[in-house]
DNA sequence: TCAAAAGTGTTGAGTCTACACCCATGT
DNA sequence: ACATGGGTGTAGACTCAACACTTTTGA
């Protein structure tokens, strides 16, 4: 009869084959633009964190930050890491997105990989990290189509990265496949931005996550902006407020010197 | 300027240190009981399938089916073929629920866990595969209490399990810890269970993964059964019928001799 | 005849959308 | 003064929970 600490002691991970595991992060921020005019509101826009790889595989492509799993940490603690390593900001929120476990997702053999999302409450100049030849902020177009496709385009000044997704059958449920062969994204990560978008764009909707975009106080406005640079859904001012106002509560604090009416600067209702 | 096949043929992924990769799925199907009653509608309840492990860790402990990723299959093709070597029924629906990452969940070593939501349409008798001692259907009795605590119940004739979980903050985001050290389930499938378990509570609810539970053809009374069943809440029945009307479809079949007044057998929409 | 299930109608409370309207401010 | 944002009120459509009610069957 023999025990488990004479089985533990007798077994080997070592003798399986194993994958590699990584993490691939979605750092999303909102860049805002207009603040020079000083009657107009400043138009916000939802941007995505790339970096330009500067090793092979896909060197030159655009890609997701993130690395390798390490045997001290768990893949929330990887994303953590990895997220430091290339932004050094600390993120305002961090949401697990799925696992990616194509056969053929990565040229260097059998890698999976566990997608997050990151939300950061502002937008600071990236820095390229250590295996990055380049790191920068993308504006975001991302629309669905009828027939289930979906169009991706990332625009950074001169650079400009186009996909198309289609959501197609598997044995239960849907995976997205790109279509059109490879774009200038590398490996999978036009997928993952995809399936990241779609979740980040359906929490927002309800109110999750988007307070993550925005300083502790804010006003109702700031709030609408965010919600509709986000979704992409325009809504009624007086219906959002309604809508808004069980998931904020009052400051006290008004806004100064906007050029307009103050107006009252609310924050994220702990309790729901 | 070496190329990225010259690269590829250099690299390999053996040289770092790698976690193993397994899934689990929680089997989840309708058991009838009462069907002797000729009058009396069937009483329906929610059940999982667990397997004895014959073998250590854990050997005696019951568990969720599942195992390790091989090299040549994506993770749903994983969890498509334990569940047949576990259970050699088809599966109606297999949905990701979730990694599982914690450093010490398993005490081989690092060992990854995907999680998987698995839908019968019956309840087949389990037949104990390779690695099990038994395999047993257990009735579930799942309640979340006020306090961000749940209580998980299985019962399957004298055995009974149970496992208390707490939702605990994490870096972002919360996750579950079972509390009262360790209860008879394996590993930390109890919180891999109660994970899954909310989130068929929560789709079952939005008239998803219902229709999985249920033949082709089903009376509206077996469709508000199952859903009643599975979240655990009781719903007036012409509003039942009224809320679940977008997503069936009359078949112009009835159901006959059932001892009552005949009933319409409906069919999923297809089209949303 | 009657218990048990099948199925419908109504009412009152609440929510959502569109739209019209007034308020406060800096230039 | 007026453009611009801040903020409120309301009517009509729609949704939702509770409840009362009629119909049909097999024993």
């Amino acid at each position: 009869m023999n025990s488990e600490q004479d089985y533990l002691r007798g077994y080997s991970m070592e003798q399986f084959a194993r994958p590699s595991v990584t993490t691939d992060i979605a750092v999303f921020a909102l860049r805002t633009e207009g603040l020079d005019n000083f009657r107009k509101d400043p138009v916000r826009r939802l941007s995505l964190l790339l970096v330009r790889r500067g090793e092979h595989p896909f060197r030159d492509c655009w890609a997701l930050p993130g690395g390798f799993l390490r045997m001290d940490e768990t893949v929330e603690d990887c994303a953590l890491r990895e997220l430091k390593e290339e932004t050094g900001v600390p993120p305002a929120a961090l949401v697990y997105t799925g696992v990616f476990s194509a056969l053929d997702r990565d040229p260097r053999g059998r890698i999976i990989s566990n997608a997050f999302i990151c939300v950061l409450n502002e937008a600071p100049p990236p820095m390229a990290g250590s295996d990055a030849a380049d790191a920068r902020w993308f504006d975001v177009d991302f629309a669905p189509a009828a027939d289930g496709t979906f169009s991706l385009v990332l625009t950074s000044g001169d650079v400009t990265l186009t996909a198309r997704l289609k959501e197609a059958r598997t044995a239960f449920g849907t995976a997205l496949h790109e279509t059109s062969g490879r774009s200038a994204l590398a490996f999978d990560h036009a997928a993952i931005i995809t399936s990241a978008l779609r979740q980040l764009r359906e929490k927002a909707a309800a109110f999750e996550l988007i307070f993550d975009f925005l300083p502790e106080m804010f006003t109702l406005n700031d709030l609408q902006q965010a919600q509709e640079a986000i979704t992409g859904v325009p809504v009624a001012v007086a219906n959002f407020r309604r809508k808004a106002a069980p998931f904020v509560k009052e400051t006290g604090v008004m806004t100064q010197g906007a050029g307009h009416r103050p107006a009252m600067l609310f924050s994220k209702k702990t309790s729901s």
